[in-house]
DNA sequence: CGAAGGAATGTTAGCGCTCACGATCCAGGT
DNA sequence: ACCTGGATCGTGAGCGCTAACATTCCTTCG
């Protein structure tokens, strides 16, 4: 409350205050036992008179509880990292903990010492958001030395699977995205191409393993960068295919980008090409068409971090993070491939796709199927309350699995 | 490069294996002048040798400079806090700083010690990206007492104005609302309504001055959330209006929102509807159609906010960052109102709709208008080199006006 | 050739806090 | 009356570092 332009207030201070000793006041701010109401009361009192407040860098020097975690990640604007330090920030401040955050350039070589330099001290506590090379090898250097105190998320890069390591929170992708191939197989597409995003990811091995299954052979994978723009560049020539009827993208923003090529080359959607993303971003259910894609729980997975690293930390018994497998969200952008295919190279294909092109036109009937949009955070479904793997009920537009109902006939 | 599981290795550690003193390990670390070369490479090599890493700690605590901010938001994952964000964090990379990142409640009600005690210690630096209430009290909370050390960012709710603050870094987005609404405006809208973030924004003022210069009367702000689905639900009635011809939003994701409102409605656009919004996203660019919207520079806002405060620490002259003006960037979804205008309450206006619309029809020709997609950081168009202020070369499709140039006739 | 002055280095005293231990007080048991 | 022991509180040391001052050693100049 008075805060003038002078020295800071210390525990002393508050000591002499209340009289009692500097230790007593130590006690009291950390909820100590072993002091008596009468003295706690007083030095609460004086607590609140002098506006005293802890200092950090004295607690954690004299070797008090840590209460600080550094977050080592490359990109803090991608949808998934953005969403996973979410998570960890909600379950760091319920928990009382400080969030440093370090980012690193994902172009520079940095040598263990580097790493190590981002923490705060030596054995401070971190989590690395490991979408990359970068990260993954900042992983690999907090691992050798400060493994009691470190923590990674996705990681794709380190090798890894889930159930094997106690200090990995990822997401079954290799699974849904095996999933979400075998849904477009069986739908009918005679392929599933792939753009992916710049990550040795699980994503691609599934994939590939659901084509091999189906004893179908991988098309070469489409490499991009993160951004829709790069995406765009990267689907420009898979989109110029007729014989391309199915692209899973690495991640909803790829997906973006892959329409925006496939409308600008005069696919139809889902009619003539079907795209799948990945992450469920809260802009899919509301794309024009609504984008088929992964629901991906980063926020749950960067709670789930915090929380095993606060295991490691404290030693007690905590909930481990279990690995659950994302589901898959049929909306608008996939369906069967189209009956009547157009002979290859065929130079314009606008009529034929405009004129069985079943639902996405905008400027069709107001009276559209009905729309329930409740994109919160209510986890289950009350009605429909089978849990059977291919829906959620959190987006907005139903599921459509095959036989795309048309909304609007044709044509008045 | 030697790290087991023993005691971390100090600056003594160093001195002794240097065989010189402590605090001339101290001088060769922080780089002071008054030692020997020799000396100072000697000390090096302990260093080296023995991989050791200065305490954050213990520097803050014996008074060393600060060389960490906290940056206190309420959600890193919107788009403008997440790039504001970015901002500070690339300026604070290359400047040494550590980056604590503070998340607060917009829902809970803080103390002026809550938010102190949001600081590692009294007095420390920090930014406030301030978008909305909680964080804009948090900041005058600031103020009163560590003014020397806070600068804020955004701040529509701090009623103050950019040129009259010396610790507040902003965009005029007043101005370039102001601006859109004057273009749609002159192109024959009637009047322009505005879907509102929650944020006393100046965008809402900009936009209310611009009608008032007109002299038409503002019609009733449409209040949504910060989600696509809030500003979807937001939109529904708005949209319903065939009266209703021109919509501004307060960011890109409520236009998104408009977006798909308008589409189920069966509205088309830009023929039927024009929407702007605010913030250029990267999707902006490549959403079907390309969103006319206002290209903001939050990352040049975070770096700017970094620069005024490493100043006010420092006292030195650094360059104090300017208030630049952003741009409207004409993109695919605003033109003129349509012509032929439908008598209100029409029950069906899709035939009409989709005789006149001119772009943004998926299935279109292939042979679309040329496409540029050079979304990188090039700053300034070689060959359209006026710098006339309503288009930029950033964004790929070209800008457009007025006179919508129909891309596909309306049928072959 | 001695004093002054500077460059290079060392020594001391904290920063604000916590840990480990020591001191004190008062109940209860013998 | 004495001892024991738990509850309560105080004292001293030290975390790793830097600021301020002290010291040493070598130039350089009158």
């Amino acid at each position: 409350m008075s805060a003038a332009e002078s020295k800071p207030v210390s525990i002393f201070d508050v000591a002499k205050r209340a009289g009692v000793s500097h230790q007593t006041v130590s006690r009291v701010v950390n909820d100590a036992a072993g002091v008596a109401d009468s003295t706690r009361a007083k030095v609460k009192a004086a607590i609140g008179e002098l506006g005293y407040r802890p200092n950090r860098s004295a607690r954690a020097l004299a070797g008090g509880a840590v209460r600080s975690v550094t977050v080592l990640t490359t990109d803090t604007s991608l949808y998934g990292t953005a969403e996973t330090l979410r998570g960890i920030e909600d379950a760091a401040r319920a928990a009382g903990f400080t969030i440093l955050i370090s980012v690193l350039d994902p172009d520079e070589a940095y040598t263990e010492t580097d790493i190590l330099a981002r923490l705060p001290h030596d054995g401070a506590p971190a989590i690395v958001i490991a979408h990359d090379e970068t990260t993954a090898r900042a992983m690999q250097t907090l691992q050798k030395t400060q493994a009691h105190a470190t923590v990674a998320t996705g990681g794709e890069h380190l090798g890894v699977e889930q159930p094997a390591a106690d200090w990995l929170v990822s997401l079954d992708d290799r699974t849904v995205a095996a999933r979400a191939t075998k849904y477009l197989l069986d739908m009918g597409h005679a392929t599933v191409h792939y753009l992916a995003i710049p990550s040795k990811a699980s994503r691609r091995t599934g994939w590939a393993a659901a084509l091999a299954e189906a004893g179908v052979e991988a098309p070469p994978v489409v490499p991009s960068g993160w951004s829709v723009a790069s995406a765009y560049e990267a689907a420009t020539e898979l989109v110029a295919d007729p014989d391309v009827t199915a692209v899973l993208c690495g991640n909803d923003d790829l997906a973006f980008g892959v329409l925006y090529a496939a409308h600008r080359a005069g696919r139809s959607v889902p009619g003539d090409l079907s795209v799948i993303g990945f992450d469920d971003c809260p802009l899919a259910a509301y794309h024009v068409p609504p984008l088929t894609t992964v629901d991906l729980d980063f926020r749950g997975v960067g709670r789930g971090a915090f929380e095993l690293l606060r295991g490691k930390l404290e030693g007690g018994e905590r909930p481990r993070p279990v690995w659950r497998s994302p589901e898959l969200i049929v909306r608008e952008t996939s369906g069967p491939p189209e009956r009547r295919r157009l002979p290859k190279g065929f130079p314009c294909i606008h009529s034929f796709a405009a004129a069985s092109r079943p639902r996405p036109r905008p400027g069709c009937s107001p009276a559209s199927p009905p729309h329930p949009p409740r994109p919160g955070t209510s986890p289950s479904c009350p009605s429909t309350s089978d849990g059977s793997g291919a829906s959620r009920s959190t987006a907005p537009s139903a599921r459509s699995t095959a036989s795309p109902t048309p909304a609007c006939p044709a044509t008045t």
